[in-house]
DNA sequence: ATGGCTAAGCGTCTTAGA
């Protein structure tokens, strides 16, 4: 089974790119973020024609996550349950979870933070924590389970082309990774993917300044497994082919192929 | 050339992204 996620950087802009993709690298399983449509302009029906269910959680211009499969899609949960509200109580849309034919999947799309004295940043970090409650009975069980998606944090200091230039910036701060470390201490691990190029698995690179030419790039997006996903793990990679060119979203899949066995009808 | 931002909304600028 091939499971990605990708922050295509609204969804219909990236429609094209979204189905051929899909369609040349044979994804079964897909998380999105960063969907910014509305529920009802989600683009369900060219999905479905082409053999994929959806689960999708978007309110309009900003965020929005989905999942898509090809080998079932059960037991759907919309949102982050006891997760924390921007700016006021209402939830934005930044988690969707469900049963993949043989694996528990989320697709998140942690807050970016903004600035370190931001409320902003202070959100994401109780979002996290919110998110560490939610997983950890599944990420202690027997299935395989994983949270993939766009989680606005450089794990470590390579995980960024400079470190020099984050200082005092959001994405690298020790509360940021004390967070992704708490989720670790649930039972789930950090699947790090193999670069196609050069030395580092950038997953994101600013459209400005020629930051992807130069690779200029930092690894956010994340795929945090329990030990049955990571055992059935077989390869991880950066598609860094599919941030080249006209039309690309500033973030590239993360593909991780699983020897799980897939249900059969 | 992989190439000096991009996307959406009520929009001819503002907000957000990281």
């Amino acid at each position: 089974m091939r499971i990605a996620t990708w922050n295509v950087n609204s969804v219909t802009a990236r429609l094209p790119r979204l189905l051929s993709w899909l369609e040349s690298s044979g994804t079964d399983v897909l998380c999105l973020q960063e969907l910014k449509c509305a529920p009802e302009a989600f683009p369900t029906e060219p999905l479905r024609e082409l053999g994929y269910e959806s689960a999708v959680v978007a309110t309009g211009r900003w965020n929005g996550v989905a999942l898509v499969s090809r080998v079932g899609l059960e037991d759907v949960v919309l949102g982050l349950p006891g997760g924390p509200g921007y700016p006021q109580d209402e939830q934005e849309p930044r988690a969707v979870s469900a049963t993949c034919g043989p694996a528990r999947v989320w697709s998140v799309y942690v807050p970016n933070g903004r600035e370190v004295d931001h409320a902003h940043y202070a959100y994401k970090l109780r979002w996290l924590t919110a998110l560490r409650d939610a997983v950890t009975e599944d990420a202690q069980g027997l299935l395989p389970f994983a949270v993939l998606g766009d989680f606005n944090i450089a794990p470590a200091d390579a995980d960024v082309w400079d470190r020099s230039v984050f200082d005092g910036m959001t994405h690298v701060t020790e509360a940021e990774r004390a967070a992704l470390a708490a989720l670790r201490e649930t039972g789930l691990e950090d699947v790090v993917p193999r670069p196609l190029k050069y030395d580092h698995p950038f997953t994101y690179w600013d459209y400005r300044e020629l930051g992807f030419p130069k690779n200029r790039g930092m690894r956010i997006d994340l795929v945090y497994a329990n030990a049955p996903f990571q055992k059935a793990v077989k390869d991880a990679y950066v598609d860094r082919e599919e941030r080249r060119g006209k039309g690309a979203s500033d973030h590239a899949p993360v593909v991780v192929d699983l020897d799980l066995d897939l249900p059969h009808e």
